[in-house]
DNA sequence: ATTTTGGAATTAAACGTTTAACCTAAATTA
DNA sequence: TAATTTAGGTTAAACGTTTAATTCCAAAAT
């Protein structure tokens, strides 16, 4: 009898994950000892260290997330939040910015919890529940949040790090495409290529990043010395979609055809410009030059394959979590805000204009 | 003085998060009784439940995630695994099935970690440190991975569902597309299409989705009473790439120009074909009609927009969540293989044979 | 010889929950 | 009436860590 229960006993042992008590035991030392070996502290000297080590090893034991988590109040994770329509609409984009900062927060022994919340400011927003269950160390937020969001964040005193947007009062560490620069080498692509009757294009002109690409193409063609003519920029259109940016060239033709290039404020006005463009027998690039903004996956497959400023998604995910990590290691308050520069990336639709 | 330790008291109380104890005491119970009310325990009278919900919405108590997860052995987490080079080069497949089990979890009251291994069963690749510190409770797992990564996996016995991909030994909760129908399908198309003479093109064709695609063309062939002809199947491509569809295309068209329709095996060989016929002036469908397979991103950005067969990847994981979930609320084993059906997408690229 | 210092490890409390075991009084049963 | 059940709680241990406070001991300083 005696016997089946130390068989049992065995068999448990060895089939159960070790605890930080079974690491002491076999060490023959207390759990503290294996605690501060664990987080090196210096106060072990090398011979104890060494033992602990070895049956660290032996037992194949790892410290259980939950209990570091209790006692030292922090989770491990990193909360991501965006708007339920920002998923649903620009999926791709955002995306690919979850995906740059879940690889750098992997990178670093962090993970990413991933959450959406409703877009509209309605009163009853709900918190989102790994804030409540104080299962993050801090949060990135993707994209534009209702401003009373993130008022209501603010009593969470928890480290926030924007991306692709930020709130116009306060100051947080931020990250944000470099649109202005973007724009300004959008056109000084073309310029370059000889143009210099060049047509900007864009759709919900309010929007600060929409604005700050208008800004460059405006800057680029007074380096450039040429005069800025209201009449090739159509921007009164309500969204940067594929659809909009049909009507729009189509709206601009209807005005004029003194132009050899156009300048679309992102890739999904491109495509519409690109299928009126053949629907109407005009030749891209032989007639026009068109350039997109964003880089997105279906560039590559159009006819011809779009050239674009790239926009590097991942990369934005990335820096944010470093500035968060710079937070959360309390290495800085991460208290700037980071500008990602963009990426000429010459395909078809460009071409020198001979004149 | 005393008023003084009194105010700060009071401070404190009020600005950090309460406690399960903060609770008890406000509602003048134990806390074991408030952990009942949470848990919604019968044996607690409906007066003194009122009492304590009231405290717990007054004090805006949230249990900790933490010390739930160590008591209750449970992390509230599943984990999502793909191989680094799945996630690479299928990015955009794999992340939608990743966002499908995202969305599942968290409408459960879960969170989903996710984690990439590497590819080649090098002997040392490491477990996911999310299992080594029980930080999830079930994990996915999503495309082909190395079997000694499997074998590995055993000793933690954690539920484990697979999703698109399954091992050949040992039976495990699967959710796979139902590949055999959607070949099946997307030829009955063509057929009901008038077209007769209808080419196969495919790469990697020793992979179980690509075959069974194959199976599902040659099925529809047969059942049309439509004799299957081996030279109108181009299988040896090494991979199901643009590239290789292109070369594909070339191969046959040099051997045999009899035949009015196409079906790829997936829309990076179609995106191929198409380049190809377009070089060639083939006019799609005018002359050949093309159907894909997958529904990417780009179909619609095509010119003609590509017919193609929806591979319904968002679907996918939230059928593998649902399993998982059954899993983890003990409603089964799970131990079951669900087909998701694929669905036809008829755009402009096929279009009815006159002869 | 006595006190100090410092190095190396231990003790024990704490983190915030869950839950088995227990308690008490009232209600039911024999 | 006495014994038993039931309803409605409470107590206390446990989960697996971290860390401040403490102890112990030998070497150094007085």
């Amino acid at each position: 009898m005696n016997d089946y229960i130390h068989i049992v006993k065995r068999l448990t042992y060895h089939t159960m994950p070790s605890t930080i008590k079974d690491v002491a035991k076999k060490a023959n030392v207390s759990i503290a000892t294996v605690s501060l070996v664990i987080h090196n502290n210096k106060r072990i000297s090398t011979e104890t260290k060494k033992k602990v080590q070895r049956a660290i090893k032996e037992l194949d034991y790892h410290p259980t997330r939950s209990a570091m988590g209790l006692v030292s109040r922090t989770s491990g994770n990193i909360g991501f939040i965006l708007t339920e329509d920002h998923f649903s609409r620009s999926e791709p984009f955002y995306t690919k910015i979850f995906l740059g900062t879940e690889f750098q927060a992997r990178e670093n022994e962090y993970y990413v919890l991933l959450t959406t919340i409703p877009s509209n400011s309605c009163p009853d927003s709900k918190i989102p529940r790994f804030l409540l269950e104080k299962n993050v160390d801090g949060i990135i937020l993707a994209g534009k949040v209702p401003p009373n969001f993130i008022e209501k964040l603010k009593r969470f005193k928890i480290p926030t790090v924007f991306v692709d947007y930020f709130p116009n009062n306060g100051s947080y560490p931020t990250v944000m495409v470099d649109n202005i620069n973007g724009g300004f080498q959008s056109t000084n692509h073309l310029i370059s290529c000889n143009h210099n009757k060049i047509a900007f294009i864009a759709g919900d002109i309010e929007h600060p990043s929409i604005l700050e690409r208008f800004q460059g193409y405006k800057m680029a063609l007074e380096k450039a010395k040429i005069p800025y003519e209201p009449d090739l920029a159509v921007v009164d259109e309500p969204h940067p979609s594929r659809e909009c940016g049909y009507s729009a060239i189509k709206k601009l033709l209807n005005k004029t055809n003194d132009f050899t290039a156009i300048f679309a404020c992102n890739d999904a006005m491109a495509l519409g410009v690109l299928q009126y463009l053949k629907e109407k027998g005009v030749s891209v690039p032989g007639d026009k030059s068109l350039i997109g903004f964003d880089d997105v996956e279906s560039d590559l497959s159009l006819d011809p394959p779009l050239t674009t400023m790239k926009v590097p998604k991942v990369e934005m995910g990335i820096e944010a979590t470093k500035l968060m990590l710079e937070i959360l290691r309390k290495k800085s308050n991460g208290l700037r805000k980071i500008l990602i520069p963009t990426e000429l990336v010459v395909r078809k639709s460009t071409c020198v204009y001979q004149n």
